[in-house]
DNA sequence: GTCTATAAATCGATAGAC
DNA sequence: GTCTATCGATTTATAGAC
């Protein structure tokens, strides 16, 4: 019973290249729309073979979606390092970003719609998922309206919620028709917002 | 082969009935999650009745789609009659009349994100849906700039693609949680649009 | 850690009687 | 127009050998 402390393995690649591998076919499929034969293929293992590092589909999609998400967070805020950035600086990397990975944006888009339905493996983690970053965007205009940066009549929760939906539904529109300019409307709208014109 | 001008039957009750319960049914578990026996069974017909009907799942679902789509452009245009109604007052008719119907609201939000795999059965008809619509806010906004109710230096299109992805955003939002006021954001944006402040 | 074999359930669709 | 019966394919998960 007693354990000397073991050093944390990075849990094997194999876990890795599932985790990879699955995200993709999430991607698309959804948590309905993918088999865990297909993804078993893909990475090349047998279905049981796949379910021995993940023993339920619920539990790989949960871990799928963790991961990601953990992944985005650190790297947006690497990007800023200690820097305090605004609101209009904080969207602007965020859609940059994720220009640059659309399988990601599509793992979000595709899971968080399906994840509506009060039975679905990934419901309560959209739940949770969406207060925090409303929180944090909340947390991002007022830090602006104390700054002088935004204009302090706005309405901190409101203004909030509609990033958060102009940025998911740029998103969505974006995933359909890739020519629209998912950047240029986000950037014009934020610079509109900053300079208080319109 | 020559036909009398049959009277147009209104396709029987039975039809609407099933239209009916499968588009609650698809609300929720969208295309992939709903299963014919269950949208049968709620009927009260058997899986092979249901199928009388509508020969394939994939004619039953676009079946629904374009039955609400078509209901619901008549509702929009019915209530403005013969009057030109300014981006903002088409808008704001649009969000409080999905606030009333969130069951419609979750179909197309649903079934939009899982329609973004090419091999849907409805990835088409969203891909037209999403051209007509993004055309006609379009021509809203360029018509207020000639009226003079919108800036003339907007990008009328870029424009369209933001309030289209406010609203699409706004609606995933309040069908997670529905305590997000959805019209109040909307009217929001909207009365600083046309007041061309901010 | 990975496999084969298989259980047990569900799915969309068809055949054919009434 | 609706049914019963059933086919054939697919799905998640388990048992157990190696």
């Amino acid at each position: 019973m007693t354990r000397a402390p073991r050093t944390r393995r990075p849990a094997g690649a194999r876990r890795e290249q599932i985790l990879d591998v699955a995200a993709a076919a999430f991607a698309v499929g959804g948590y309905r729309g993918t088999s865990l034969a297909e993804v078993a293929s893909r990475v090349g293992v047998s279905q049981p073979g796949l379910l021995h590092h993940f023993p339920t589909k619920d539990s790989l999609i949960l871990a799928v979606l963790r991961h990601r998400d953990l992944d985005d967070d650190r790297h947006l805020e690497a990007h800023f390092a200690d820097a305090t950035p605004t609101t209009r600086d904080w969207l602007t990397a965020m859609g940059r970003r994720n220009e640059t990975q659309p399988e990601l944006v599509r793992l979000f888009t595709v899971t968080a719609a399906e994840a509506l339905a009060p039975e679905h493996p990934a419901h309560e983690f959209f739940l949770e998922r969406n207060r925090r970053v409303r929180a944090s965007m909340g947390a991002l205009v007022r830090r602006d309206q104390e700054r002088g940066v935004l204009a302090a009549d706005l309405d901190a929760d409101q203004l909030a919620i509609e990033l958060m939906a102009l940025m998911n539904g740029l998103q969505l529109q974006w995933l359909r028709d890739p020519s629209v300019d998912m950047c240029g409307v986000l950037e014009a709208r934020l610079d509109r917002l900053v300079a208080g014109e319109r």
